[in-house]
DNA sequence: TCCTAAGCGAGACGGTACGTCTTGTCTTCCA
DNA sequence: TGGAAGACAAGACGTACCGTCTCGCTTAGGA
């Protein structure tokens, strides 16, 4: 971290969102929502490369200082975007842990869908894409892959599973979601999980 | 296309690189090739976005505008070098279509070894990526794939074919290719290939 | 006037500085010579333009927005320390009036060379300079000047004592005061005064 | 000089404005001439503080940035233009050299009549001021001034004589040019060099 | 032989985004 | 209740890069 003074933390204070913040945190927060919510919809309109840190901060309506108060540059923000839509996903998928594999994926893809214009641009950037890849791989590694000795290595099964998912779901968004989230989970298992035996995340 | 006035042709003439090619087309070619080393060079130093368009045309030893004479940005000049590659890999593949896939991968593996830090460019770059999937599902379509009632469409068979064959190549080269390309290539046959019961391309 | 809202008064409530005061007067008055004293300080250490208000308010170890309780910007907290100097001078010149020039011009570069940091200071912005020129000319006017036909007019030449009193004080302060007060009375006496027969101040 | 790489010279090559210069020397002076007729446009209008570089470069019809490619900041630009005021009356003053003071001092009045909105920007400008007076010293200087033994030491004879000539000139303009260029001469004369006896310029 | 045309180097320029800085307002918290 | 803390809007600053343009040099065919 390079950033010298004024900078308001992201994570503040470690404190839950719900009651235990004073005005200043509630304050930060909301700027920091209205700017994720500007450079979602500008992306989207625009692209991700052409949106000015302007722009955002004008659709925002922020000062153009202010960005800089919170996030270093338009990477930093789309990764805080990143961050909340993983962390969502999670707590989807642990409690259906274990289940079928096909049941897994609906879920998966029902939230995309349910989010598509976020996972769009989630999904367009390449930074982004790794970090989602390299954090989903670590989660599915671990005791729940095949033992068996097969010609391929683990942690290439594991980042296999993952980016093979994450390209499907580009693919899926890419054309518009043709196809239900139900069938696209049986894609899913048929294509992906089912090949290579795995079972069950590990977080 | 915007773009008005004297810009040197990329494609130039159609002519092929060997005899026919006057003075001036050499030098064209020269020029470009120059450019095209820079930018390889300069984005292994640096990494690809902030490599700028004057890094590449000092470290070329070539005038500033003429970057602008042969390329929209810097963009364009790095497709060239997909084109190239492509162009190259396809070569190398068809004499042995519609031989083990194992076999196929491992020619892959060992063209992308020989020329792993384009190809750790090339796959560093979104749109790129993009466009090398793209150009890549369209050689996997048609009557290669399984006709069997499965719940996979075609389509999505081929996109994943690709898709996750790229992943695995950058796997491999973000671990700094662990394993020798016969490894990869039978990984490759069994992971990918093999589970979707492909066979052949279909250029 | 175009401010609005809650300010102190800088000549706060035409009470002189002794008895008659209750704390709170006090307590402005004594921000206002923290400010003052930061602001001559910094200055003399960085140069008046490159003064921050931030960096006054955290020299005089006050808060950021209390500054603006009490001036409006940095000019109007310096034209502050000009009144009460040029108070000072005149208290200190008023009892010798139209005594030997050269005794006045010495009692002058005692009072500057006594006060030289601030004073080096004050004759350093164009504004000030101004003002005190401005203010100076008023004194002089008058009956004082010499009504003997001349081709220069009585404003030109009270102007013209004035400018130069001070240009001689800028420059002794420039060349580190190297004549004493006395001498430089004596130099003021000649090469000013005595050339246009003036004789006393006017106030 | 800290500036680093891609600043025009200023003071091109040395060339006189005339002949000898190419094509791109001839786009920079006409830059620059664009650059200081904004300027001091705009200093007229507003004051020279509250200008901005914005505003200079869109009077000029200039772009932003150009600007930094020819000064570092607003003062160097102003800085240019006083050079070019000072050449000019210096070989205006010059084949006078010697003459009759009241004669010399209506030249330097009628120029800056002449250009007096250039004049009252310049005077205006602290830094500048003190540039002036430090420059206009040097030409006084010399055996130009009475050896007599006095009390006045030649060096504060000359900055007497630049200094109050300036602060003359800043009265007369203040006030709007009340007397004509050959009164302001005779005054110049009997109120600023006669009593000090000097007579010439050592340049 | 000269000439003509294209590729090219040089670099001024307009435009625009960036990240930093300062100012002055406001709101909240605390003594 | 008044001052400290600090988030904030507004906007200038100086830098960097882009893409366009003009100019003049070189170099090879072709007349």
């Amino acid at each position: 971290m390079k950033r010298a003074l004024p900078r308001v933390f992201t994570r503040n204070s470690g404190k839950s969102d719900g009651v235990l913040m004073n005005v200043e945190d509630r304050r930060v927060k909301r700027t920091q929502r209205l700017l994720a919510k500007a450079l979602i919809t500008l992306t989207l309109e625009k692209g991700y490369d052409v949106v000015t840190i302007r722009d955002i901060t004008e659709r925002a309506d922020v000062g153009y200082a202010t960005f800089f108060r919170h996030y270093h540059d338009k990477d930093e923000l789309l990764e805080d975007v990143l961050d909340v839509v993983l962390a969502e996903m999670l707590e989807l998928l642990l409690p259906a842990n274990g289940a079928d594999p096909a049941a897994m994926g609906t879920l998966i893809f029902r939230y995309v869908g349910e989010h598509s214009e976020v996972c769009r641009v989630l999904t367009g950037s390449m930074p982004l894409t790794r970090k989602l890849i390299t954090l989903g791989t670590q989660s599915v590694r671990g005791d729940t892959l095949p033992q068996a000795a097969s010609i391929v290595p683990p942690e290439i099964v594991a980042h296999h599973i993952v980016a093979s998912s994450v390209a499907l779901i580009q693919w899926w968004l890419e054309h518009d979601m043709p196809y239900p989230p139900e069938r696209m989970g049986a894609i899913y298992a048929a294509l992906i999980v089912q090949p290579t035996g795995a079972t069950a995340l590990s977080g």
